[in-house]
RNA sequence: GGCCCGUUGGUCAAGUGGUUAAGACUCCGCCCUUUCACGGCGGCAUCAUGGGUUCAAAUCCCGUACGGGUCACCA
């Protein structure tokens, strides 16, 4: 059997939409799970678009997911050059022996005669569609007007009537009336090959077995497939995926703000998450797992699971599985991700920051949430009595104030050089068995009075072996004097 | 508008003529607990619609509605 060999051709935009991403990542499943090749073809003949640095985004967004590519403009291969505006010479060649099979003609229009027949169109409330003026101009006529060196345009040749049928992988036949193709353009004035034009014979000649591509190209099927068929190539395996939604109506775009990779990432999320989610948005694996590293999609990833309907873009989902990511770090590798974070709203240096990542790991869902999450480490904001009233274990503000001023003369008694968690922790337990209370009495008012909020990383003893015994001294008796008031 | 494609809970979705219509996320409740979270347990909620075909339809056929795509010398 041939090898399999997919690609993914982006154009330079400098920005790596995440439907683009997944459509390299299902392209590189493809190609992987049948120890193929996936190739890396830079798109950009539209020089009007171009952006400096934007084939950059494109190596290192990539790179960055894994998804390493066999050839490509950087690397080289086979079947070089991997830029098509580097292989600008060889398509008109092609056009014109489309035109020596007769399946396709040299079209003289000019602008203004296009212009006229759409104005005529529009005026007459139909729609625009090339009239084949040239098609049958007599070859001498065309000779003519070449070496009169009239510009020029290569069109399609479609048939005038039966149907064409092509195959996806997904949709499977869709057979549609020729009736309703234009004869397209296949070399422009310039003398360089249009997208669908270029797209086609490159393919060809890099021997690409499987292309995966959005959903808008469906409607052009056709007309690859009888620009393949008019040479007599072999058509390779056509996989057309859905879009990524917004919402229902909206697809994702760039307003948005979360629909590049880049985006996602400077929002706090882990690659690895990007990737995972991305894939499950329009498929689904076979079994009931859906957290999946790179190489085991490899292995999960199937055709048969890709959905044929739109699939919306779930922040809150893509929250919870980056929530996963992050609670399977090495505590060291969640350290290091998550200390700048930190280092945002801590600045004190005499503080445990390991610690304080200890125990940000199990709660954080995204890095972007832990500044405001530890921002009480260095100064203690006010804060309102209420939040020493907690209904589960029926503590209210007066009991807070006794647990406080209990509290208080028992951290006193640590002395400075023994001022660690595990001695708070045993000075208070007995404490609390001396009061025979419950722990919640004693903790929960120590947490609020250290913290000032309602939620914090950690417990009450934690904080305290985090800030040091002067700070907790000092919040302490701010508390009781908040709620002596 | 023509043509093409699609429609299972709030979201992602499994499902290919006979199922109590999976699972995940969200939400809610309970348990655990030093708060919140984590974790554990449980719950709410779905086959767009109307006709067929069939003993039997989410599943097959036709229509309708709704949504998307496409109709460039852009890619």
């Amino acid at each position: 059997m041939k090898k399999v060999r997919t690609r993914f051709a982006p154009s330079p935009t400098g920005y790596m939409h995440i439907g683009n991403l997944r459509t390299a990542l299902f392209t590189y499943l493809i190609a992987k799970q049948q120890d193929g090749d996936f190739i890396l073809r830079i798109e950009d003949t539209d020089r009007e678009r171009y952006v400096e640095g934007a084939v950059d985004v494109i190596y290192n967004t990539l790179k960055q997911c894994g998804l390493n590519w066999d050839e490509g403009p950087d690397i080289g291969g086979p079947v070089g050059p991997y830029v098509q505006s580097e292989r600008m010479g060889s398509f008109k060649k092609y056009a014109e022996e489309l035109v020596e099979k007769g399946g396709a003609y040299y079209c003289f229009c000019d602008k203004e005669r296009l212009d006229g027949l759409k104005a005529e169109c529009e005026a007459q409330g139909k729609t625009y569609s090339y009239d084949r003026h040239c098609r049958c101009l007599s070859h001498d006529e065309v000779k003519a007007k070449l070496d009169a060196g009239l510009p020029y345009v290569i069109r399609q040749k479609m048939p005038l009537d039966g149907e064409v049928t092509f195959h996806d992988e997904l949709y499977g036949d869709i057979t549609v009336d020729c009736k309703e193709l234009e004869d397209q353009i296949l070399i422009k004035t310039d003398g360089m090959p249009t997208y669908n034009f270029a797209n086609v014979v490159d393919d060809h000649l890099m021997g690409i077995t499987h292309v995966v591509r959005g959903n808008e190209y469906l409607s052009s099927a056709p007309k690859y497939e009888l620009l393949y068929k008019a040479f007599g190539w072999e058509v390779p395996t056509y996989i057309h995926v859905e879009h990524i939604m917004k919402d229902k109506q909206h697809k994702l775009s760039k307003r948005d703000g979360d629909a590049s990779f880049e985006d996602l990432i400077n929002k706090g999320y882990l690659t690895e998450a990007v990737v995972n989610y991305i894939a499950l948005l329009g498929w689904a694996p076979k079994g009931e797992e859906e957290i999946f590293s790179l190489s085991e999609l490899i292995k999960e990833f199937d055709i048969s699971g890709l959905s044929k309907s739109p699939a919306i873009f779930d922040p809150l989902k893509l929250k919870a599985i980056n929530a996963k990511y992050i609670k399977k770090l090495a505590p060291e590798e969640f350290e290091r991700y998550a200390t700048p974070y930190v280092r945002q709203t801590v600045k004190r240096e005499d503080i445990n920051i390991s610690r304080i990542c200890q125990l940000l790991q199990d709660r954080t869902e995204v890095f972007t949430d832990i500044p405001e999450k530890v921002d009480f480490f260095d100064t203690l904001r006010e804060y309102e009595p209420a939040l020493y009233f907690n209904k589960k274990n029926k503590i209210d503000e007066e009991k807070s104030l006794q647990s406080l001023k209990d509290i208080l003369p028992v951290l006193e008694g640590i002395d400075e050089s023994e001022w660690t968690e595990d001695n708070i922790h045993e000075k208070l337990f007995e404490l609390i068995a001396q009061k025979e209370v419950k722990n919640a009495l004693i903790l929960l008012p120590l947490r609020v009075a250290v913290s000032g909020k309602a939620s914090t990383p950690g417990g009450g003893i934690e904080i305290s072996s985090l800030i040091g015994k002067a700070d907790t001294l000092d919040r302490v008796r701010k508390g009781i004097e908040l709620l002596s008031k």
